[in-house]
DNA sequence: GCTATATATTTGCTATAGCAAGTATTTGGT
DNA sequence: ACCAAATACTTGCTATAGCAAATATATAGC
């Protein structure tokens, strides 16, 4: 991996490289685990355990996906019993999408090893690193976002 | 998206977002200079251009990408043209992967907007940042893949 | 030279991802 | 109250992604 050309900094494929090896790594977690969820799935989960009957679209913003991805992605979670669809009383458009019991005990279940997983990836790293790391992260979606 | 949770560092929604918005940003400039080309396809494109007549598992190793989603990919960019496989002489199990003429002119077509991203995306960045970047990104992969 | 093992690639399966078009419902303007 | 535009969601299409199993070829150990 070549670090600079002419100048310019190469930063995409080093986000890419390391954003495949989290997955992957959560993925192999949640298998060990004995849970069969998937990484954008528990994204989700995890969504709907701080905020419960989320709709699609708030969940899409929330996880920055898209409409479609996240539609499929609730046919999944309600297939495995992780979550419910009720339509809003109050806009019938909208579904409210809500953790199940089973959704919940998932959820706790898997709370511990994300933690985990994220002391691992974080080790050796400090906390000015992280404040340095946020600044970057968000600079560069920016520097894309604003320009939309 | 909340920074800080118990003590952990939350760090993959941040790189899952900014990696999202790179890949449609980049989507959107070959959109817009009217090449039928995807960020992935490019990337194969890009790496063939600096090494030609690479095995697909030597693509593989330097893209970060499965050897059964390098085969697909290296199937569209034979399919649109950019690239041709021959068995090696050698080693009769390998393909080697070349550019062709079209190929090279779409690389040539493509490289100076690649350019312009990379420095709109490191806007407001400095060299330091990159450093930080560099460090932060390799150790967070290295604590996962050193795991492994 | 043979056989077990390793390597390179493909194919099938499932999931994520984004775009575009379609449906249903709501809202805003008049 | 009515109609146009906006919003919420789904579905079809194509591409990327990873795992596992299958095929073909190469290599190592004997």
């Amino acid at each position: 991996m070549t670090t600079h050309q002419n100048g310019t900094k190469i930063f995409g494929s080093h986000i890419d490289r390391t954003m495949k090896i989290i997955r992957q790594h959560y993925m192999q977690a949640f298998r060990d685990l004995g849970v069969d969820i998937t990484t954008e799935q528990w994204v989700i989960v995890d969504s709907l355990f701080h905020q419960d009957g989320q709709s699609q679209t708030e969940l899409a913003d929330g996880s920055f996906k898209n409409m479609a991805t996240v539609s499929r992605i609730i046919d999944l979670t309600c297939q495995k019993g992780f979550t419910e669809r009720f339509r809003s009383e109050s806009d019938k458009r909208r579904y409210r999408v809500f953790l199940t019991k089973k959704g919940k005990e998932v959820y706790h279940k898997i709370k511990p090893t994300v933690d985990q997983l994220r002391q691992k990836g974080w080790k050796g790293l400090s906390d000015e690193d992280y404040d340095d790391f946020l600044r970057i992260m968000n600079t560069i979606f920016s520097n894309f976002k604003e320009a939309e």
